[in-house]
DNA sequence: GCCAGTATCGCGAGTCGTTCGCAATTTATA
DNA sequence: TATAAATTGCGAACGACTCGCGATACTGGC
C-alpha cells in the first residue's frame, strides 16, 4: 500500500517550487514521485525507468534537471555511494541515518541513530566546524554475507 | 620539506608489489611519489600532472591503472568527495579520521579521533554489521569561513 | 650480464554518466 | 484566452574512466 502519488507528494513539492519561482511541471511531478515512492536509493537513470513506467516520453535530460533542481531547494539529496561512479538519489530528510553499504550483495540499508547528532555536537565544540551535511558511508559485510562466509 | 622520493615510499610499496606478484615500473613509482608526496586528496588528473612533471611521457590510462591496482593492494583509497563527480585519492592509512569538505573555500581537512572507532563498535553490537571500511564526510563551513560570513 | 617470457605500458578508440544549446512546448499570470 | 517566460525534448558534446592490442621493459634463470 504505499504511496498516494501527487497527494502529500505535491503538498511538499508545489510550495517549495513556487516559493522560488519554479514551476510545476509533469517531469517534475512524475520524478519527484518516483523519488518518494522508492524505499532505497535511485539513480538517475533507475528514477527515470520508473518515470517512464508512467509516461515514456519524459525525456532523461529532464530527469537530471529536475534532481539537481530538488537538491537546490532541499527537496532531494545526492550521494556518491562509491560502488560505481553512478549518483544515487533520495528525498531529502534529516541526515541522522548512515549508509551501510555491503561489499558482497551489494544491498544499501539505512541505519538511523544518534551517532551522528553526537557527531555534529563534537565536531562544533571540539573543531569550530559547523556541519552542514553529514555523509557517513560504511562498507562492510552485512549480518547475512557475513555469516555466509566467515 | 618534506619527503624524499623514492626512500621510505619504495621501501613500502616494492616489496607490497612483489608480495603478489607485480613489478616495481616507473609509472607506479611515480604514482606512488606523487601520491605521498600531496598533503590533500588527488583526484587521478591531478596526480597525473605531478607525474608529468617528472616524467611527460607517463600515459593517463597507466595513472588510472596503478591506483586501481594500489586500491586492490590497500596502498591507497579512492573516495568520492562529492564536490565534481571526479574519484579523489590518497595514500592508505587506518580510517580513524574524517573528510571535512568546506562548502566555501573547499579546502578538505582531515581530522583523527575515536568516534569512527566508536562507530565500528556500535555497528558491530548492535547491527551485525561488520565495518570494513568507514568513510565520513561531513560538509559545512571551517572555522575561518563560518567567521567570515555567519 | 644477457636472454627469454610475461607483466605492463602507451596509444587511440570506446563506454558511461551527465550536461549543454537551442527550437518547440507548456506553464503561470494578466 | 493571450502573453511572456520557464521548461522541455532532442541530439550532440563533455569529462572521467576503461579497454584492446601491439610494443616495451621488467624479473628470474642461465
Amino acid at each position: 500500500m504505499a504511496y498516494h502519488a501527487g497527494v502529500d507528494a505535491e503538498a511538499t513539492l508545489e510550495p517549495a517550487l513556487q516559493k522560488r519561482g519554479h514551476r510545476l511541471t509533469r517531469p517534475r511531478r512524475l520524478v519527484w514521485d518516483a523519488l518518494r515512492s522508492a524505499d532505497r536509493h535511485l539513480t538517475a537513470e533507475q528514477v527515470a525507468a520508473r518515470v517512464h513506467e508512467v509516461d515514456p516520453d519524459v525525456n532523461l535530460a529532464s530527469v537530471y534537471r529536475s534532481l539537481a533542481l530538488f537538491a537546490e531547494l532541499d527537496l532531494a539529496r545526492e550521494s556518491h555511494l562509491g560502488v560505481d561512479n553512478a549518483s544515487r538519489w533520495e528525498p531529502a530528510h534529516p541526515d541522522d541515518h548512515f549508509h551501510l553499504v555491503c561489499r558482497s550483495c551489494g544491498e544499501v540499508q539505512h541505519h538511523a541513530g544518534d551517532l551522528v547528532e553526537q557527531l555534529r555536537v563534537q565536531l562544533r565544540t571540539r573543531q569550530g566546524f559547523d556541519a552542514d551535511a553529514i555523509d557517513l558511508v560504511v562498507s562492510g559485510h552485512c549480518d547475512r554475507c557475513a555469516e555466509a562466509q566467515p
